[in-house]
DNA sequence: TTTTCTGT
C-alpha cells in the first residue's frame, strides 16, 4: 500500500531522464546536461522494501538525546523532554531515511556527515505555524553551529565566510513563526546548505517557500521534506562524474541541486503531491515554479530515499497536478 | 514579505 505502485496515467514516468525534467525547456535541457537515468528495471508493480514503521523507527533514533541539541538555545527548558508525539505528527508519512536523525521542537533533520549538510529535513506546516507573529522576530537570530555533530563532521560560520555561497535554510524559517524557539531552531548550521543568494535563495528558492506556505490554505496540513542533491553530469570527455564544490576547513559540500517533496492532506484526508527540483544557481524571475516539476521517485533514486512510504495508494489523488491511477 | 551578505 504504498504510493510508489500509483503510476501516471500512461506511464510516462518510466522514460523520463532527470535531463528531461529539471531543464523543463529545450533550450536548458541542451545547456545543462545533469543526468540521471531511472534504473532499467521500470516495473512498478514488484513491490519496495518499505522503512520500519514508525514504532520502531522511533526506538531507533535518538530523539530522547535531543535535549543536548536545543541546549544552546536560551529559553529552552532543557529539563522538559521535546514531544515525540510532535516528532510522530512530522513524520507521520514515514521516515526518508534513518542516517543521524536529528529531531527538533517544529522539524526532522538527517544530517549527512560525509558533506557536512543535511540528507533531508521534515517539517509539517499549518495555517496557524506559518501565519504572521508579531511576537517572533527573526532578526534576533543567529546561525548557531550545532553542538550535537562531532566537530569533525560540524559545519561552522566560518565556512561559509567568504565562500560566495548563503546559508540557506533547508526548514525555513518562515515557516516557524509560531514560536521565537521554533524560529530559532531553524538557525542551526546543521539546517543549512551552501545555496547561491542572488537569484537563488534569496528569489526562487524563496519564492519556492512561499508557494508551500501558501499550499497551508488550500489544505488544512501540509507535509514538506526538503534536501540537497548532487546530481550526476556529463563532462568534456564524454565520462560522467558527480562533481561539487567544498567551502571552508571542513570542506561543505556545495549542492548542485535541491529537491522539495510536498504532500497536502484534504479535508477528506484526500492526499496530493507535488515534487520539485531546483539548480543551486541563479533563476530568473520570470520562470515559472511548475518549471521544476518533477517526478517524486526520480528524486528518490538520486537521494538514496523513500518519500511518504507509509501513504496509502488509495488516498493519493494526484502528484503534480495529474490525477493518479492505481496498479 | 523573506532571504541573506558585507563592511563598518
Amino acid at each position: 500500500m504504498i504510493w510508489r505502485r500509483v503510476l501516471f496515467r500512461g506511464g510516462v514516468l518510466a522514460s523520463v531522464g532527470i535531463g528531461g525534467w529539471i531543464a523543463g525547456s529545450v533550450a536548458e535541457r541542451r545547456k545543462g546536461n545533469y543526468e540521471v537515468k531511472l534504473s532499467q528495471n521500470n516495473d512498478f508493480s514488484i513491490p519496495v522494501p518499505a522503512l520500519p514503521i514508525f514504532g520502531t523507527v522511533s526506538a531507533a533514533t535518538p530523539i530522547e538525546n535531543s535535549n543536548a541539541l536545543v541546549s544552546s538555545v536560551s529559553d529552552v527548558d532543557v529539563t522538559k523532554p521535546l514531544s515525540t508525539s510532535r516528532v510522530s505528527q512530522i513524520m507521520k508519512f514515514g521516515f526518508p531515511g534513518l542516517d543521524n536523525i536529528r529531531s527538533f521542537d517544529d522539524y526532522v533533520l538527517s544530517y549527512d556527515r560525509r558533506n557536512r549538510v543535511a540528507h533531508w529535513v521534515f517539517e509539517h506546516l499549518t495555517a496557524e505555524t506559518v501565519k504572521h507573529n508579531d511576537a517572533v522576530d527573526r532578526s534576533k537570530c543567529q546561525f548557531t553551529e550545532d553542538q550535537s555533530i562531532h566537530p569533525y563532521f560540524r559545519s561552522v560560520n566560518k565556512d561559509y565566510k567568504g565562500s560566495g555561497f548563503d546559508r540557506g535554510h533547508l526548514a525555513a524559517a518562515g515557516n516557524h513563526k509560531s514560536s521565537q524557539k521554533h524560529i530559532e531552531q531553524t538557525f542551526f548550521l546543521s539546517n543549512m546548505a551552501p545555496q547561491v543568494g542572488e537569484g537563488f535563495n534569496r528569489h526562487a528558492w524563496n519564492r519556492l517557500e512561499r508557494h508551500v506556505r501558501k499550499l497551508t490554505k488550500v489544505y488544512p496540513n501540509v507535509y514538506v521534506c526538503t534536501g540537497p542533491l548532487y546530481l550526476p553530469r556529463k563532462e568534456a570527455d564524454g565520462k560522467t562524474y558527480i562533481k561539487y564544490q567544498v567551502i571552508g576547513a571542513n570542506s561543505v559540500a556545495v549542492p548542485t541541486h535541491f529537491f522539495k517533496v510536498i504532500v497536502g492532506e484534504r479535508e477528506d484526508k484526500a492526499l496530493e503531491m507535488e515534487a520539485y527540483v531546483m539548480p543551486n544557481q541563479a533563476i530568473s524571475d520570470d520562470t515559472p515554479l511548475h518549471v521544476y516539476q518533477v517526478p517524486p521517485d526520480s528524486i528518490e533514486r538520486a537521494a538514496g530515499l523513500l518519500f511518504f512510504d507509509r501513504i496509502s495508494r488509495d488516498k493519493l489523488r494526484s502528484i503534480n497536478g495529474r490525477k493518479t491511477t492505481y496498479v
